[in-house]
DNA sequence: CTGGTGGTAGACAGATCTGTCTACTATGAG
DNA sequence: CTCATAGTAGACAGATCTGTCTACCACCAG
């Protein structure tokens, strides 16, 4: 737990023609990233070796392994982007559904009917990458985390919408959303995602109504 | 499809001492399925090798390739026996709830509330080997039939509820119960699968509650 | 001109994994 | 006794996978 990077943005020549590389994000690093995000969720990530990753990176063995000294710090590097996109597309999601949080906790399942349908599905990468590592491994725990992070941020969403019971609202519609991700990949089926935003609807409106008054 | 074995039942010798080998569940053949179950749900399909089920079957190599021509032969027979047994302890859980159809589909639930509890638990084996497989694969065909297979059980339960819509409660509840298998094995927290079961009886109420008179 | 940085190309070592094959043993039925 | 069946023990081939290492190249700052 050292101090990893004094002044890390500090970069002393920033970007001059903005052209080259600036520290961390190489044009090859990002290469890797890119084909390793397509593939490790495409084919799982044990079923990609690292030499087909290199393949379809155009790079040298030798970058590869610079960037990413053991092929699990690049898995990480995954889970790291794909939790940025994720994120992004629930929090967009929810956004785009009005400002009213109880509204909010239902649009976000529509991140998940998008993902469903989108070409190539297979599920949640999260999950898939947790059923392939063993408890106490960075890759499980950066999947623990990111599970957690969004308990967490649809917590607060129930807590703004004035749920009488929070967490249990939050766990029970992260249930819904991780029993959808998991489902779609083997059902492609719609009726999934669109079963669990109804659902989603239904215990929002239980869990906000005012029992009295 | 051919007739794979004619009058399979029809044993000619209906084991006479009881001890020996009834043509396919020879003792070998049961050790090595019993490691499988324990090794591959443990540590993952692809994590674990041939050599090490054989080598704690103690059976001899030639002898696992005689009941098991590839490995993903045992996995099938795996996910059969994982099926075997799953699918009867939800219907154990269902049954102990009484004989309303609407208590049974709350009551499956403690059959996961049970799952997350045991040592070692590592989330759904099917799900687990989908993330392991590729679709159109026999290993990924298997789960697919598996999940369909219990969310049929579950439509034919909620039909007899009186549910409105069973198709659509019948997806809801599986929905929550395969977050709920999903999530328990990211989260040891006993909350996941009481949140399934409250949120699973809500679903069950709001579905089967008369609306008018 | 020099030296550091980031990259290329690819051989190589060592482990591991699936599946085959040979040779031998034990047992029970006819 | 004979023969088929089921099993044991383990060498072996061939592929694949991670990670290391050598040698070389291009560019830019000082």
């Amino acid at each position: 737990m050292s101090v990893i990077s004094p002044s890390a943005s500090a970069s002393t020549s920033p970007s001059p023609g903005g052209a080259p590389a600036p520290a961390r994000a190489s044009a090859a690093r990002e290469r890797i990233l890119d084909t390793a995000f397509r593939l490790f969720y495409a084919k799982g990530i044990r079923a990609v070796g690292v030499d087909l990753i290199i393949a379809e990176s155009d790079v040298a063995k030798a970058t590869f392994y610079k960037h990413f000294p053991a092929k699990d710090d690049l898995v990480v590097a995954y889970l790291d982007k794909v939790d940025g996109v994720w994120t992004g597309q629930l929090k967009a999601a929810a956004e785009a559904a009005g400002s009213d949080p109880a509204d909010q906790l239902v649009g976000l399942f529509d991140a998940l009917t998008a993902a469903c349908r989108r070409e190539g599905y297979r599920g949640c990468a999260f999950i898939n990458a947790a059923a392939e590592s063993l408890p106490g491994t960075p890759v499980h725990d950066r999947t623990v985390a990111h599970k957690a992070a969004v308990l967490a941020w649809v917590r607060d969403l129930s807590e703004l919408a004035g749920a009488r019971t929070p967490d249990v609202l939050a766990r029970s519609l992260t249930l819904l959303l991780d029993g959808g991700l998991a489902s779609g990949a083997l059902d492609a089926n719609p009726e999934a995602p669109e079963a669990a935003k109804v659902s989603a609807r239904a215990l929002v409106e239980a869990a906000t109504a005012d029992p009295a008054g």
